[in-house]
DNA sequence: GTCTATATTAGGATAGAC
DNA sequence: GTCTATCCTAATATAGAC
């Protein structure tokens, strides 16, 4: 039976998602990415020019996944709260963070244009998709006329992402869960019933 | 005339938090600490056993300034509303982040007990007071019956956090007025006029 | 208290053999 | 494509002189 090992490229690639994830661009080593990855000094560097270059390849590569991953739920069914709602309320590893928002709390990404793109573009890309599910609902009547998009879609993000940094700081998903739950409660104060 | 210089544990504390601020503790090293500080190697050594004290002391110390710094708006004059509102408009660096959350997306301050406990103080005490104030305005009339307080306040706080990092994304500060914008829409929906 | 030496390990990469 | 050897600098201290 066919084994469908990935390729070296591919687990060095993966090995460096998982560690910017988890410790960022400035703490992470070419050697511990080579360690994870099970692939050797020169086999590494045969790859990829060196850590910057493999870095924009898995900043490129988790920034498709998290696209994705978004998608399943704004895209899903419901009306337009319950999309938000259940992009808000999806399973998540929250004590992990968000493998994207981390980040932009590295002072070398946000320094590296290169780095920094595709960062910003997803997150882009999410206020404008959030912007666009809200203005569904002020033109089919569900949200209150006088709901801006722009600005509650900015909301929600920034509520996710500052819910991660509670959850982080308090060692529990609770904060987590607790700041969603109040976006929601005054999100639903803005809704009719339809 | 007295020229009150700032004394070598004081200048080095204060150049760590520069530095934690600005790259976390996992990018801040020992020499770094000591240039910006203008003290010698031999010099900071004697202060302190090492990067991990020095970086308790300036922890312990930004988070003693952001809480007076949050309290100058949090218990100023104004309506439960005005005070929740000035706390998320005052001016602020926006794309250096907030020096406590940021810490939060370090791996080695999490993994630390003695460093987290600080940072998680600070944030608890922020979401506590300000649901202090929700709970007011809910009891003065202001907020509409069924403000829940602390889901509210954890609302708050992670949009300034999240905030900080869309505008971090963006190169931008407006992503953060954004999302404050957003927020405080919301919010005003659940006043009533007293 | 501060300085200079010294030490050890890791970071980040190049060179060339296999 | 992968491995080993080698290189240079930084990270994080310790030791002891001044």
């Amino acid at each position: 039976m066919y084994t469908p090992v990935m390729s070296t490229p591919d687990r060095l690639i993966e090995a460096t998602q998982e560690l910017l994830w988890e410790r960022g661009y400035v703490g992470t080593s070419p050697k511990a990415i080579q360690r994870l990855a099970g692939a050797g000094q020169g086999s590494m560097y045969h790859h990829f020019s060196g850590k910057s270059e493999l870095a924009l390849a898995a900043v490129t590569r988790t920034a498709e996944e998290m696209r994705r991953t978004a998608g399943l739920s704004l895209d899903g069914p419901g009306s337009a709260y319950e999309r938000i709602a259940a992009y808000l309320l999806r399973e998540r590893d929250v004590l992990r963070g968000c493998p994207v928002g981390r980040l932009t709390m590295d002072p070398e990404v946000v320094a590296d244009e290169a780095l920094r793109a595709p960062v910003d573009a997803t997150l882009a890309w999410l206020r404008g998709r959030i912007a666009a599910i809200v203005q569904e609902g002020v033109d089919g009547g569900e949200f209150v006329p006088g709901t801006d998009p722009a600005p509650v879609a900015a909301a929600v993000v920034a509520t996710v992402q500052g819910g991660y940094v509670l959850a982080r700081a308090s060692g529990s998903s609770a904060a987590f869960d607790r700041a969603v739950e109040g976006l929601l409660s005054l999100l639903a104060a803005r809704t009719r019933q339809i």
